[in-house]
DNA sequence: ACCCAGGGTCATA
DNA sequence: TATGACCATGGG
């Protein structure tokens, strides 16, 4: 099972997710924020609220006072330590000249001065340079470390980017097109983990995982046996 | 009542 | 390098 077949396997269980769910590029970003170890609908809300007050743009967000900002993005949770987060971002993207002066930046260039934002790691990064630069970037997260874990493809626990350079390093086999695949493939994972094994006739990806679970103990166990003689 | 969600930072060892 | 505490809302 390669990595490339699990995605073929999920977009023929799910089919396309359009993804990243945003008007522009710059709403893709602020939702990578906000988004941070939150369930999507509760980010939908605050960006709502965002548009309600015209808000949904750079300037403005560093315009407003932080609190406001703070009750704007409530329902999103953290929402003081993500009003900061969105005010550290703006700064440097407005200090940065924008999107159109980003958009001639490197990659590994943007990886690196997104990171050095505080309040942006690598998997809000990778979202943006994915989704909103359209960077060939395979996004990591804790969906992507538990299916390919229990696909044995992976051990899961791997730094970041270890685990991200060996992903990227499998698919760009495939001559696909990579920007277009990552963003599929990442949405894919995502939408899988949501209900992963919940359905009631287990879908197939989780009878292949289970599967190759039973692989890797029968392996251990005959290693075992091997063993003891 | 408890657990998790499309993480990241900071203090500590 | 690697744990642990912390941030906070809303839905199951």
């Amino acid at each position: 099972m390669s990595f490339l077949k699990v995605h073929d396997h999920l977009l023929q269980i799910y089919g396309p997710q359009h993804w990243w769910p945003a008007r522009t590029p710059f709403e893709v970003m602020v939702g990578a924020v906000l988004t941070q170890n939150t369930a999507w609908r509760n980010v939908e809300k605050a960006i709502a609220n965002l548009h309600a007050v015209g808000a949904l743009d750079a300037e403005a967000l560093l315009r407003a006072p932080l609190p406001r900002v703070a009750q704007w993005i409530r329902p999103a949770g953290y929402f003081n330590v993500k009003a900061t987060r969105l005010r550290n971002f703006c700064a440097w993207y407005v200090a940065r000249g924008g999107e159109d002066a980003l958009r001639s930046l490197e990659t590994t260039d943007l990886r690196r001065e997104l990171l050095a934002i505080n309040g942006v790691g690598p998997e809000t990064a990778d979202d943006i340079l994915l989704y909103a630069f359209q960077r060939p970037v395979f996004v990591v997260d804790a969906y992507t470390r538990r299916i390919f874990r229990r696909l044995r493809l992976v051990e899961g626990d791997e730094p970041y980017n270890e685990l991200r350079a060996h992903i990227e390093a499998r698919l760009r086999r495939g001559r696909r097109e990579l920007v277009g695949l990552y963003n599929e493939y990442h949405a894919l994972i995502v939408r899988h983990g949501k209900d992963v094994c919940k359905t009631k006739p287990r879908c197939e990806l989780c009878w292949l995982a289970c599967k190759s679970r039973e692989r890797q103990a029968g392996k251990s166990s005959k290693a075992l046996q091997g063993a003891a003689q």
